[in-house]
DNA sequence: GCATTAGTTGCACGATTGTGCAAATATACA
DNA sequence: TGTATATTTGCACAATCGTGCAACTAATGC
């Protein structure tokens, strides 16, 4: 047995259809990329002045980024304030990298470093 | 001017949406998988082994993903082989990872380390 | 109580997408 | 040449998705 199988179930559990389905989308990515200039959590409205669309839309959208795991909403008032989960966003990127580079035994990006 | 603009336009490129909408489907991804998991350059006939779709739909899927920029593909004689870019796509998650983690200045996943 | 503001949800519509079948293209072999 | 195999592409259809409008809920202030 060459290959590793752990690698396998763990590139398949990252490899998360929900979270690609959702940064799939330029209008989403145009949101993320503007709560992550503002650096700090925005309410929907706020949200909203990245792009000429209907609240209602952007309301939606940052549901679908919520639901995938990007962002996390906390509601103040009568307000909700969308940020950017950082740790855990960074985290899924930095493992599905490893898991991808680590998979295939006779890879080319072999680092030469540790493993972090 | 406390945010750093020059995260901004690294975040906004490493957010290509084409890369993300190739990921956001299961059939995709399950190629994807499959293409790891058998460690080698895979004709299109072999990958249609992963799962039970008419060969002309994993035709298509590969090519999207070529066109996404995680796979490759080399022909050779009448079959053509497609094998993962490990490089440019670990490189392009780490990227995107970085980004993310150093776009805001007062993020909670602050790295102990340094840049790389 | 009523009015206002913030956000979500129902509905409809147009656009995109995934799929299978058949046809077309490309290469290898007899 | 003709035949067989590998892959791609055209077409049609169903399903999903993004969008805007209106209605609805929730919370604040009069």
């Amino acid at each position: 047995m060459v290959k590793p199988p752990a690698c396998r179930t763990k590139l398949r559990g990252l490899l998360n259809t929900r979270l690609f389905k959702a940064l799939g989308d330029p209008t989403r990515v145009g949101l993320l990329a503007y709560l992550a200039e503002r650096c700090a959590p925005l309410t929907v409205n706020e949200a909203a002045q990245c792009c000429p669309i209907d609240i209602s839309v952007v309301s939606r959208h940052l549901a679908v980024l919520r639901d995938a795991g990007v962002l996390e909403a906390a509601k103040e008032g009568r307000e909700v304030r969308y940020s950017i989960r950082y740790p855990e966003s960074v985290k899924l990127l930095r493992d599905l990298a490893d898991a991808l580079d680590g998979c295939c035994p006779i890879n080319p990006t072999k680092r030469k470093g540790g493993k972090r």
